[in-house]
This record gives structure tokens, sequence and C-alpha cells, in this order.
DNA sequence: ATCCGCTCTATAGTAACTAGAGGGTTGTGT
DNA sequence: ACACAACCCTCTAGTTACTATAGAGCGGAT
């Protein structure tokens, strides 16, 4: 598969495959003799799940991290669940917050197709956590 | 509330809220005879909802347009209809990305527990759509 | 053989922040 | 009253993660 064809499979700009490559973010490819990026099935599911982890928000540091749970097999038990469950849990903060703004979407969604332009609360689906005076990320 | 009470309640740093600010995305709030920002509830509740959408990976353009649904009393139904469904089927992807990366942390949690570091299939959790040629964002 | 659409490298530009310089303000301590 | 830390201000420059452009080579179809 060429570089034109896994920027299809995954929805990705041909320069931003090329990035992720200098970056060291997806391995360099072999090539044609003409000096073209050959990509294989691995290529298509690691830039696959790289575009979707950043679609999903996460920067690409942590992307990283990820993928290192995967690519790691020298690493203790007690490492990857500590990482692991960090991660578990941001993703279930994420989860959350995407379900509360479901929530406001399809009340708003209802209330229109009751006819009335109901008060909008998307807001306050992403509200504020009270008593989150220091909330580092 | 001054700027930098703000930058902690809602995890963002100063320079954000001003950069905000600039592009129109939070309103100018009122100043202080020194000319300090001065902040209320609605600026707090608009920047979380902002902070948050970011998070999840809503880029700049769809947040605002998320705001615009809570702001714009003045639109009808059915654009209201259409533009919120839009965005509901977008967060019902999200939540089913993210509901399969934390299938697949579980399980690597799980192995972990049962003391043999498993064969990470964390990567699948994000795999490729098949047949998927066009795949536009 | 030539055209069109792909590929290559290298460099410059954009979006969304982030950090720094240089300077004013406000609250606390003595 | 004065100093001093911890705020705030504007303006500009730097960083991250792409994105676009320039200039050139390859490769299947006509």
């Amino acid at each position: 598969m060429q570089i034109g064809e896994l920027g299809r499979a995954t929805a990705t700009k041909v320069e931003t495959i090329r990035y992720y490559e200098q970056t060291g973010l997806l391995p360099p490819p072999a090539r044609t003799k003409a000096n073209y990026r050959h990509y294989g099935e691995n290529h298509l599911a690691r830039l696959s799940f790289i575009r979707r982890a950043r679609d999903l928000g996460f920067p690409i540091e942590r992307v990283r991290a990820l993928l290192d749970l995967s690519d790691d097999r020298g690493r203790d038990c007690a490492t990857i669940d500590r990482i692991a469950t960090e991660h578990l849990r941001e993703v279930d903060r994420k989860i959350a917050d995407l379900s509360a703004l479901r929530r406001e979407l399809s009340t708003l969604i209802a209330s229109c197709e009751g006819g009335t332009v109901a008060e909008c609360r998307i807001l306050e689906a992403l509200a504020p956590v009270v008593g989150d005076t220091h909330a580092d990320v």
C-alpha cells in the first residue's frame, strides 16, 4: 500500500503521515526502488490508532504512551498496571463528559421535535466541577 | 472573580483565557478601574464548557458551533435540529471509540492482575474501519 | 512520447496555545 | 509610609501539531 492509499484509509493527509514518521510516531516503512514508501497492515493499524486517539483529544505524548503499552513486551506488570489504570481514569472521565453532552443534545433535539425551541442547557452539560480549586491536568 | 481564579477553577492558563477573548470565544468581561478583567458565573460556565469540549477533541470551530446552539435564541427548530443531530452523531462515535479503548485497557489490567503480561490488543481497540476507503472527517 | 496523477524532499505557513519582557496594582507586614 | 510578593496589564516571540507550496521524479494509460 502506498502513502496516498494509507491516507485515504485513515482520513489522514499524506503530509501528516510523513510528519508522524519524522517525529517517530510511525516507524519508517520499506521503500520501493523508486523511493516510494510502502506500507503494510501493521502501519495501517498503528496509524488508525494514532488518528482516532488524537480525535479523542489525547495529546501526542499520551498517544505515544498508549502505543508503548502495546509495543513494550519487556515491561513488568506493576508498571503496565499503573500506566493503564491512569489512562483508564482519563478515558472514564471523557466518557462521562461525552455522555452528559449527549444527553443535552438529545433533549434539545427532542424539544425541537415537540415544536418548542426549549431553553438550551447544553452549556451545563460540561459545567465546572465545584470545589475544584486546584484542577491540574 | 479575577483572571487567575478563573484559570484555577477551569485548569486553564491565564494566557489561554486572554487568547480565547482575543479570538472571540469568550466575551470580553467587565474591567475594574485598574483595568483588571472581572468575571462572573456565566464566564465560568462558558470557559468550563470550552475547555472540556476541547479536551474531548472538538476543534475550536466545533466548540463555537456548540456554543452558538446555546446562544442563538432566534433560530428555527429545523436548523437547530440539523446541527444538533450532526453533533450527536460525532459524540456517539467518540463514545464508541472510547468504550472500545476502555475495554482493552480493562483487559490489559485484568491480565496483569492475573500475573501474566498478556498479549496487548490495545491497538485493535481503535482499529481501522474496514471498507472505509473515503473516510472524510 | 507525453500527459496526468501519483510520489519525493525541503521549507514556509497556520491554529491553538505558551512563555517572556517590561511595567502597573493590591494586599500584607513593619 | 514603604517595601515586597503576588497579582494584573499589553505586546511580542516561541512551540506543537499539523498543512500547504515549490520544484522535481516516477509510472500506468493513450
